[in-house]
RNA sequence: GGUCGGGUGGCCGAGAGGCGAGGCAAGGGACUGCAAAUCCCUCUACACGGGUUCAAAUCCCGUCCCGACCU
């Protein structure tokens, strides 16, 4: 049974329409948010309550602690399992998120080779000491084509490519697929697009409620549990403006202005993204969204 | 009315005669183990009018605004 894949940019109301695509098809949802899979994260991740979820089953989501970290490689064999539970009963997944590599992750054959913490621990620091600049020429050296696909200036992956190598003893880009291959060619991708200003204007008042609601408390609580003790959580909107906030490094006011900014600017980076993969079915606000998503899926005669 | 400071791109902000500081915002883009992350690109401005000079955002004169102080 073919999945069915609702995605797009923060605020545009995925999780509503994926729980009305849920309940028609008495489907099951698996969470593609990087933020959402944390315990405590929810009035700032605009999590659905319990009760807004429907009695809809949910995967992969309030299933780490915010001292934990992710990695995509964990997301992507956690969810595959997921599916192929839900499918094993007889059931429909539909997966809902804005976090485009996790969902690339499940679809397509993104193969990742390992990680080991000593070569990374090694490279990080020759980081501080030798500098970005001569680790880049290393990976010119050992990875010619690698070493064009990736800026000289992202040290993220420059630092990932040369850990590939030093584990796999292959160039970075050995590792990689020739062709683009996808591992669920039957799945059904739906993107949400609103207009750029009017999706500015919902990120503010999100953001506004999301205080009212008490996200300052909430983050106090989380830095409680350790939120700062890992790298993935304190990186997410809002959660890391508060936490700066509670350092000091601003007042709670830019905290708030700082968090709506770069929600919108994560939102242009989403719409970058997303808009890259042909696959996928827009559907803007004006249209009746489950109307739309059925009518489409019964045009192909969905699987 | 007088004196002294100021008026720089959407905003902040350096420069003080000669290749358009820089930051932020905005827009575009990249993306295979932190992805709500990380990174790249774009955006020719010096209040206005004269003048000096080979050359003026930078010097001179005038005008208009803003601020401080004085009467």
């Amino acid at each position: 049974m073919s999945v069915i894949v609702v995605c797009g940019a923060t605020a545009t109301g995925k999780s509503e329409l994926a729980i009305s695509i849920a309940r028609h098809f008495d489907a099951e949802i698996i969470n593609a948010d990087s933020m959402q899979i944390y315990r405590g994260m929810d009035i700032g991740t605009a999590k659905l309550t319990v009760e807004e979820r429907q009695g809809v089953p949910h995967h992969l989501l309030d299933v780490l602690d915010v001292n934990q970290d992710s990695t995509v490689a964990w997301y992507q064999s956690v969810a595959r399992a997921a599916i192929t539970d839900i499918q094993s009963r007889g059931k429909r997944a539909v997966i809902v998120g804005g976090t485009g590599l996790y969902i690339k992750s499940i679809l397509d054959e993104l193969n990742f080779p390992d990680t080991d913490p000593g070569v990374r621990e090694s490279l990080e620091k020759e980081l501080e000491s030798i500098g970005l600049n001569a680790l880049f020429e290393r990976l010119e050296k050992l990875d010619p084509a690698a070493a064009i696909a990736i800026d000289r200036a992202n040290s993220r992956r420059v630092i990932r490519a040369l850990e590939v190598i030093a584990i796999t003893g292959k160039p970075f880009t050995a590792n990689l697929p020739r062709a683009a291959s996808t591992r669920y060619p039957d799945a059904q991708q739906f993107g949400l697009v609103m207009d750029r200003e009017k999706l500015g204007e919902r990120i503010s008042t999100r953001v506004d409620r999301m205080w009212e609601a008490g996200f300052v408390d909430e983050v106090d609580a989380l830095l409680k549990a350790g939120i700062t003790d890992a790298r993935t959580a304190q990186l997410a909107l809002g959660y890391s403006q508060i936490i700066a906030f509670r350092n000091g490094l601003m007042s709670q006011d830019e905290a708030r202005e700082d968090t709506k900014r770069a929600t919108r600017q994560y939102a242009r980076r989403q719409e970058t993204w997303f808009s890259r993969d042909a696959r996928i079915t827009w559907i803007s606000p004006v249209q009746p969204r489950l109307e739309r998503v059925l009518a489409h899926l019964e045009k192909i005669n969905l699987p």
